[in-house]
DNA sequence: ATCTAAATGAGAAAGTTTTTCAACTGAGAT
DNA sequence: ATCTCAGTTGAAAAACTTTCTCATTTAGAT
């Protein structure tokens, strides 16, 4: 998540950049992994003491809502939240570490094509997940996925 | 979901049947929205009076981890379950209704690859929930999604 | 520096999920 | 059909999560 942009992307749209809301910016900018509401809280009040959880929630909202945070589903919860890059994106979550990566090249089209063709439905948004052990973990040797599964148990 | 099957799948794992889980079953078999526990609780009621919700908390724990249930995760909440069909699947939310419909045919090889390539992941898991428009709905002419969003919000 | 609508924090309230534990029951053994 | 008992249950309490309220503060325009 670039913290730059999505403070150009308030200001742009005429919401306060208040220090509460930097702090957990920056909280998401810097966490390699989904943060929950109350680890969010810890890791904000390095840079904003003062804050409190019924701000971080409604920042969480906020952010969400505007794209510059997503929320990820795994079987540990569904409170997660990270940092999105701008536009359409998923999140991949490492089952080693927790690690969450964003990817883009998604060309559903044929997946909803087929689902499309199986369930009479017209298909007009996915939301998809996926996971699988991060680069470093390979290098780690890390095979096992102890931490973390995704939705679906 | 076939609640024939259910039964079957918990009697070969030695899993009791009990009232209250047919019960659950039933409602879920019925249902064709997802549901969340308390709906469940109600529904599930008119078959097993003396229900209580603790139970049905279990209960969906023990389905879902069976593969029996899936839950969905939509901007309403992520505690909805709705039955699954055996094997690998999906949940497509009509978002004019709620209804859900499962599809099976989903060939995600060239988007793991894409997203692996792009993240460096080596992907072993996806978890995929598409929304649209069901059958019926778009024979009442319903386009407008008010209900139901699947989240990235 | 002043002003004001927007935002905040603390605590209360509401809602959700889990734990505890004594009582009950499904299903295999008898 | 009855017995047995590990697995299961319901009710209440506890733990946890999320939202609401409202007096106070503050970002940013003037």
């Amino acid at each position: 998540m670039d913290v730059g942009k999505a403070t150009q992307e308030l200001r742009a749209r005429g919401i306060r950049l208040t220090r509460q809301r930097a702090a957990v910016l920056t909280a998401l900018g810097r966490a390699e992994r989904g943060l929950g509401p109350e680890e969010i809280l810890y890791a904000a009040r390095g840079e904003c003491p003062e804050l409190g959880l019924t701000t971080v929630y409604r920042a969480l909202d906020l952010l969400v809502s505007l794209g510059i945070a997503r929320r990820i589903h795994t079987s540990e919860g569904c409170a997660t939240v990270v940092g999105a890059k701008a536009g359409h994106g998923h999140s991949v979550v490492c089952l080693g570490c927790g690690r969450v990566a964003e990817f883009s090249s998604c060309d559903m089209v044929s997946v909803e094509k087929a689902a499309a063709t199986e369930t009479g439905f017209k298909i007009s948004a996915h939301s998809l997940e996926l996971a699988g052990i991060c680069a470093e973990c390979q290098a780690n040797g890390v095979t096992a996925a102890v931490v973390l599964t995704v939705h679906g148990d």
